[in-house]
DNA sequence: ATTAAAGCGGCAATGGTCTC
DNA sequence: GAGACCATTGCCGCTTTAAT
């Protein structure tokens, strides 16, 4: 392949947006194909590719190097999910993170942020954010409301939920209409006539598209979703429910049951936990170590709370460091 | 059959009333 | 004032419905 040759390529961006782009030189490195692609479709967002390899039946395949491309690929632009930047004081964890973004995974470390006092919507998807742009020239225009349909509605509850889980599984009704009032304002074709605030609607649709949400996750095995499942009676195969003897959280607040920190299983936490006992054991133990190590061991107490219901003496034999003066204080700021 | 949206119902909190 | 009791309210998981 030669470097001055022009290049045509199907693009496909969404399942409804798939377009036909060409190239007028073929890009050496898979950053310049990007880096093009960007500037060519004003696509404003960081993304990864893959492309339909021949060599697998036309399989998706990373794309790592662009002379694995065919003379016309087919590519599939991968959103990369990003987050802001947390400074160390809105973060509920004492432990602070030096990395710059994070991928969006299972661990409760991605619900680090406060609610904000205005609520950022994301942006959609590029087809939606296009329906929406021409939904807007057209309200201008001539006055005309988008409706909205059923995928439309979908997209957009669903990239909303996922925002708002960032900061909490559990919105309150303030916050709900915040992101309801936050959407119509930064797009005004999706205002509802006929209620007075306008947004009321989905307002309702997103306090429903949570609870869906928190299922989803729930089945996808996040535990602070999940502790507050599997309570009712008749719902449960053996009789009793399952978490029918923890008690349902109080209003406003929930039971906060966190995954393990990423690259740690039950072992090495409880190795922690050893590690705990001896340091306490010291004439002087080392605060900083301590103050780690009870960061780290969090969720396997707050496990061995909610699964075993320990005598207050055990949990003194186990964590004696969670009843230190700096501990308590710490915890209580929590 | 699958999936998302919306309705339903159990449960804890809350507030009012009554009695002591 | 304190407590017991009862009705109401609102949250939220589970189930149903509707669309494909």
């Amino acid at each position: 392949m030669t470097a001055n040759q022009k290049m045509t390529l199907r693009l496909i961006l969404t399942k409804a947006d798939i377009r036909k782009v060409i190239l007028n030189t073929r890009p050496s490195t898979v950053e310049d194909l990007i880096s093009k692609l960007k500037e060519s479709l004003g696509l404003h967002y960081n993304f990864s590719l893959q492309y339909q390899d021949p060599d697998f039946n036309n399989e998706l395949c990373n794309l790592t190097d662009t002379e694995e491309l065919p003379g016309k690929p087919t590519v599939k632009v991968i959103p990369v999910l990003e987050l802001v930047p947390v400074s160390s004081d809105e973060v509920f964890s004492d432990t602070t993170s030096t990395a710059e973004t994070e991928i969006l995974s299972h661990s409760p470390q991605e619900r680090l942020k406060k609610w904000p006092e205005f609520f950022d919507i994301p942006t959609f998807s590029v087809d939606v954010e296009y329906r929406l742009r021409q939904a807007h020239l057209l309200l201008m225009s001539e006055g005309i409301y988008l409706k909205v349909t059923k995928e439309l509605k979908q997209e957009i509850l669903e990239r909303l939920a996922e925002s708002m889980y960032c900061y909490t599984a559990y919105p309150t009704a303030p916050q709900f209409e915040s992101v309801a009032a936050a959407l119509i304002s930064k797009h005004p074709c999706l205002q509802e006539r006929g209620s007075t605030t306008r947004c009321c609607g989905w307002k309702n649709s997103l306090k429903h598209k949570m609870a869906n949400y928190r299922t989803k996750r729930r089945q996808s095995g996040c535990l602070d979703v999940a502790v507050n499942a599997g309570k009712r009676g008749r719902h449960s195969a053996g009789g009793q429910p399952a978490n029918k003897r923890i008690k349902k959280a109080k209003k406003g607040e929930i039971n906060y049951l966190p995954n393990f920190p990423d690259g740690f299983d039950q072992a090495a936490l409880e190795g922690a936990c050893k590690d705990l006992v001896d340091e306490m054991q010291k004439r002087t133990p080392n605060g900083l170590l301590v103050k780690q190590k009870m960061d780290q061991t969090f969720a396997l107490r707050r496990n061995e709370v909610v699964e075993s219901e320990p005598a207050i003496s055990t949990m003194v034999k186990r964590w004696p460091a969670l009843f230190t003066e700096d501990q308590v204080c710490s915890r209580k700021r929590r």
